[in-house]
DNA sequence: ACACTATACGAACGATCGTGCGTACAATCA
DNA sequence: TGATTGTACGCACGATCGTTCGTATAGTGT
């Protein structure tokens, strides 16, 4: 699996480097904003270069998308798999969010909250790549409540698609006001929800308090 | 007040007509995406003629804000005012909101939120426009709340501030998942969650029904 | 009557877009 | 060694972008 032809290690690592700036450049112009000639500019590589890289535009969006999707699961999934499954988890994928967000992993924020309202009327592989990688997301976060739920957690009345839909409507409105306000306000609002949310949903108190904890306006 | 200048009264009509179709084009390709050549032809008049009437692109872009700002009123807001003040209200504002999303009043789905996304990171008037179009639809949600509070509708210890962040959040990815995914499904997740929103604030329930009846599958 | 203003158009501008071609170089493999 | 493949570049193509200019027409004022 490991790759050992050392041009395709230098093309890969080419790719590696244009891609970590495009997708920044993604999170704030979008998708279609991304063009070839400013993303060589930023990369510091000549524009058929990047063309040679990647082929076409749509080959380079999708896979734009799928370095987003791993900046984005090594900032936020990873980092709470140290938390055991369940409510836990779920406080700490919420809570890793809202940081994911606030400290601007990508300059624009959430790239996926910015390229999804962009696409989501725009039939073709790329809308179905992102839709793809939010309902992985989505899909997480449904299946970590379920296990909640299977585990006494929460109430056993508690629909887990229920809940993840408001959870990550709730995270992406704080998202967009963030970076359309510029301040961190949308993200105390934010953490109230969930947290009202979770104690409503039968959560204990105690495994709240990571989510509770506001210090976004302090920081 | 009133236009009689033939000459003027002939310019608004036309760029009336071509708003018309700015607003449909920008809710789905996006206000970047709307170029003044594609809209000239949707409209059935010359590139040069759309030019005229607009100045600039970016006076075209924020005329199509002020459009858009009028089409949703008409179709959310005025209707709801034949409700009483307070949570009836609400509840219509709420229920008007889906049916705009759902019925497609924009034919990409509510132009705001598509808008919202693009230019969120983009300084500018354009951008300053939006915000004020997005916070004056969540200030008279709260305000309403404000209004239901103050009558005792619901409970008083309730912050209309967080339960306009949370109703728009809701609505939003409603939109937002309903144009992805081509389904009604999220209008069903979103009225769940905000009739528990408002039964938690201390809602009677009676009045809720008009939002818990959900006929977006059926239609 | 005349000057002036507000549409509306055709034509063209320079700029940028995505893409393809030809070439050069390095790495792989027969 | 020679043929092939993957990167990387310069260059140019046709298309489209926003904008400007000149012109024509109709309505408004003196």
């Amino acid at each position: 699996m490991i790759e050992t032809d050392g041009r395709r290690v230098r093309g890969d690592a080419s790719r590696r480097v244009v891609l970590d700036h495009a997708v920044d450049i993604a999170s704030v112009e979008g998708l279609d904003g991304l063009s070839i000639g400013r993303l060589a500019d930023a990369a510091h590589v000549s524009k058929s270069g990047v063309a040679t890289l990647f082929g076409s535009k749509e080959r380079l969006q999708l896979a734009a998308i799928e370095a987003a999707r791993l900046r984005f699961v090594a900032s936020v999934i990873e980092p709470a798999r140290v938390e055991p499954r369940g409510i836990r988890r779920i406080v700490a994928l919420l809570d890793g969010w809202i940081a994911y967000s606030r400290d601007r992993v990508f300059t624009g924020g959430c790239f996926f909250a910015a390229t999804a309202a962009e696409f989501d009327a725009k039939p073709g592989s790329v809308r179905d790549a992102l839709a793809a990688a939010l309902d992985d997301w989505s899909g997480y976060l449904a299946a970590s409540f379920r296990y909640a739920v299977a585990q006494g957690e929460v109430g056993a009345d508690q629909d887990p698609e229920q809940f993840a839909f408001e959870a990550t409507a709730l995270l992406d409105a704080a998202n967009t006001r963030s970076v359309m306000g510029d301040s961190n306000q949308p993200y105390v609002f934010a953490r109230r929800a969930l947290v009202s949310r979770l104690r409503a949903a039968g959560a204990d108190a105690a495994v709240l308090a990571r989510l509770a904890d506001v210090d976004d306006l302090a920081a």
